[in-house]
DNA sequence: ATCTATATTGATAGTCATTCTCATTTGAGA
DNA sequence: TCTCAAATGAGAATGACTATCAATATAGAT
């Protein structure tokens, strides 16, 4: 459950926490901004601060519960930390994001950074393109 | 000259522009902030408005003069777009940044991006690391 | 179940990077 | 040199995010 989650995380089992990992483990879209996180809460009816989702999400990325990216859009996107780790490919048309994970480039990453003298702790790799789906040429053209 | 880069651009030579991509030319540091840009050019006695610098770069990004990136401090960096493409590596601890193109890393994504239906269009790869040189060991121990 | 000490919440004010507004100035062609 | 649209710069405005702080809720002790 998901206060067991926050529980093992440290974090104290409070009603706005629960709201927002909810959301996140309900929602068919995995990566959402802090405002859409607070728009979709309130649209449906709960009461919660936007401070508090703000600061939730900040609190369950040092707990490893989730994972920040800053996609050229400008905002920063939150989603769940479930699964092996994976990159992104956003449609530059219609805004779908796709996850991939390829050992080639991961690899070639450690290798780059090692060569560079560089003790390699992260990274962000976010492809751009045309997705072409049916939505997606509907919204332009 | 400068004014051939601008006239070639389609933009008017004036001499708020020349001022920025002088100082782009001539700066040490490739990767630089409007901030930044816009503090080592008043700090060298030059008169130029902040809103100025962030017009100008917006604009000799539109004209494939400059490329913009976005690391993870949050601002917006710029360099000059000279020579091939690469991507960058970020030292967290000292802010050092390095340059790297690794052709294995360009084909894959490309391949990627055809295998989920995308037209690739750009994409964004910057490497986080400790660099450990001696200045960053200064730096914090 | 009740109490208590402490952490959390949420409304709001503040910050910081970036963009907008608009009166004034400037560059490029006539 | 003249003309006038384009560009500039000072400051206001915006938008995403963070800090403040009084009110509230949680976890553990009784
Ligand atoms: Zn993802
Ligand atoms: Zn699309
Ligand atoms: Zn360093
Ligand atoms: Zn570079």
């Amino acid at each position: 459950m998901d206060s067991e989650e926050l529980r093992n995380a440290g974090l104290k089992v409070t009603t706005p926490r629960l709201k927002i990992l909810t959301l996140l483990e309900n929602s068919v879209e995995r990566h959402m901004t802090a405002e859409t996180i607070y728009r979709l809460l309130t649209e449906g009816g709960e009461v919660i601060g936007l401070a508090t989702v703000y600061r939730a999400l900040a609190q369950f990325e040092a707990a490893g519960l989730i994972t920040r990216h800053h996609f050229d859009s400008g905002q920063t996107v939150y989603e769940l930390e479930r699964g092996p780790h994976h990159d992104h490919i956003v449609c530059i048309r219609c805004g779908r994001v796709e996850e991939f994970y390829d050992k080639v480039i991961e690899e070639r990453q450690r290798e780059i950074a090692a060569s560079l003298g560089f003790v390699l702790s992260d990274h962000a790799l976010t492809l751009y393109g045309e997705c072409n789906s049916p939505e997606c040429l509907a919204r332009k053209g």
